[in-house]
DNA sequence: TAAATCTCGTGCGCATTTCGCATGAATAAA
DNA sequence: TTTATTCATGCGAAATGCGCACGAGATTTA
């Protein structure tokens, strides 16, 4: 018996089909037939229904497949285990953040856990979609705003503020905004995303009045990347995360306005959170790579 | 990964050498170490230390065996699950008893059960030797006195009693003893065991007093059938479990004496005793081949 | 001390299995 | 009915696995 064969038994009841686990995998679904084939095969009894069209577990395979769900989590830790006891940390470390965040934040301190710990590949998933970490095999996901499910752990990198910045062309042209109201004249770059307003709160501490602002729409973009590069290229002002920004800052590529305010698009409470499985040990990658996140958790110098 | 490859690890982790378990298995060494080989590299840590002569296992080794151990069973357990919830019994028995218990006593009920489960595949193992039936992977064990050791469930099968028989032809030629006493001048045929006095206690019932006879020594075996067959053959008079010769006194081989006493070897109170792992789940097979065991203990007819 | 014996590892030749592509049957959607 | 999707299956090439040797090394024995 094939551990593999488990493992796509499981991925198929999981997706719902051959087809489906097939292009998740990136094999063919013939292979992924003559697995379940086999596997079948060997028990002796059929795991799955197939109505050519729809896929449903026998009642077998629902028993089976609750059975040994767990037992395949527990032969990979039992193989952590006896690699952490010997050797420095390896293995393939999943890893999952915001296209955003992994390209500005992340990336930047991979360059020194690589040098650490060069046994650990890492496999960095940098997707917008919202991905279910248990699902799909995810080590580790970085996260805006602690959207914990399922059994996870959550713990905080670091907290995040916002800051309004302009690039010092835009201020030339069109003057540096004295007052909070001022902004109302200047154009604004906006998140585009639905459910969003196009508004921004600002407030000198936690306890004191919010104001909302709405500085003239001229851009409204989904990707903070591209809002920051619209910022960098003076085509208005835009309230960006300090993660983000810091560099360009740092640089003068943008200049901070009204830093003396907390500003939000949503909430003012946000932060950065490292998110992963709650299981009973945790492999010695998953362990450092932790370790190097929080450890680098300041800035960094970034090239370009 | 492979099965074949843990349950490999595992059995000469146990046998303590590739060649042994290679011979256990009836496989090739080299296909031993190649199962190793192939483990050790997937997991990328070294399980044995090899010395040519001496196998020991790593530290890694040890944990990862630890952690597996269980899953294998585990993992059989789903399988049986799955397939009890669908079909009839089906697969592997593995049985164990006494040459003499299994040729006298259980053989004579095989072809019912499989005649009423002919997808169990029974594997009997008629052996005099101890085996741990853990270790070995035998499913159930048929013992007579419940030498129980480790995790394992002994239920009563049924109660034993020993009766002195002889042969007619014997009785005719040497005369028929009326009195206990009397035995005193007659050929008795032994056990040969180490450890056991050539004495036959005896006594009218649980409260009165035990009366030691030693009937003179003409033929000591190892070997309770044989012990029988030198019965039949009028060699002498024998004490004997009653499942050893109750159908040869059905039909007149055998002539029971002094049956108003209990007799005995050594103990008064032996029964034979179902005896099989203690596992949170029954396989099917094995919860039906137990009933039949018990449906059927009383006397059947016997061939030859 | 030296031969003998046993153990584990590894080429090598051969057979078997596996893999991906293409095709086919069957069903759901348009 | 047409179209599209899904699971199953031949088929040929490639890779893998298997058993039989043989070899190196260590322990036992003469």
């Amino acid at each position: 018996m094939d551990f593999e064969s488990l493992s796509t038994f499981s991925g198929v009841a999981r997706s719902g089909s051959f087809a489906n686990y097939a292009r998740e995998k990136g094999a063919d679904p013939s292979w992924v037939s003559r697995q379940i084939a086999a596997l079948e095969s060997e028990l002796g009894i059929r795991l799955f229904e197939r109505t050519t069209r729809r896929l449903s577990l026998t009642e077998a395979g629902r028993i089976y497949l609750d059975r040994i769900a767990p037992l395949l989590e527990e032969l990979s830790a039992a193989r952590d285990m006896a690699r952490d006891s010997v050797a420095e940390p390896s293995g393939t470390l999943s890893v999952t953040a915001s296209v955003a965040f992994g390209e500005r934040w992340l990336m930047p301190r991979i360059a020194a856990f690589r040098a650490a710990h060069p046994k650990v590949l890492l496999n960095l998933n940098l997707t917008d979609a919202v991905v279910d970490i248990a699902a799909e095999g995810i080590d580790v996901a970085l996260r805006l705003g602690p959207s914990v499910s399922g059994a996870v752990v959550a713990a905080k990198l670091f907290d995040t503020s916002y800051n309004v910045v302009a690039a010092p062309s835009y201020l030339e042209r069109h003057g540096v905004p004295e007052r909070l109201h001022d902004l109302q004249n200047h154009t604004g770059l906006h998140f585009a995303l639905p459910g969003l307003r196009a508004e921004w709160r600002f407030r000198k501490n936690a306890t004191s009045a919010v104001q909302i602002l709405s500085p003239k729409p001229g851009l409204a973009i989904s990707n903070a990347l591209a809002l920051r590069r619209a910022a960098l290229d003076g085509l208005g002002v835009a309230l960006l995360a300090d993660w983000t920004v810091s560099d360009d800052i740092e640089n003068g590529a943008l200049v901070p306005l009204f830093s003396d305010f907390e500003a939000s698009i949503s909430g003012f409470e946000t932060a950065a959170w490292i998110v992963y499985p709650s299981r009973a040990y945790m492999p010695a990658r998953l362990r450092v790579f932790i370790d190097h996140l929080r450890a680098h958790r300041g800035r960094i110098p970034v090239k370009s």
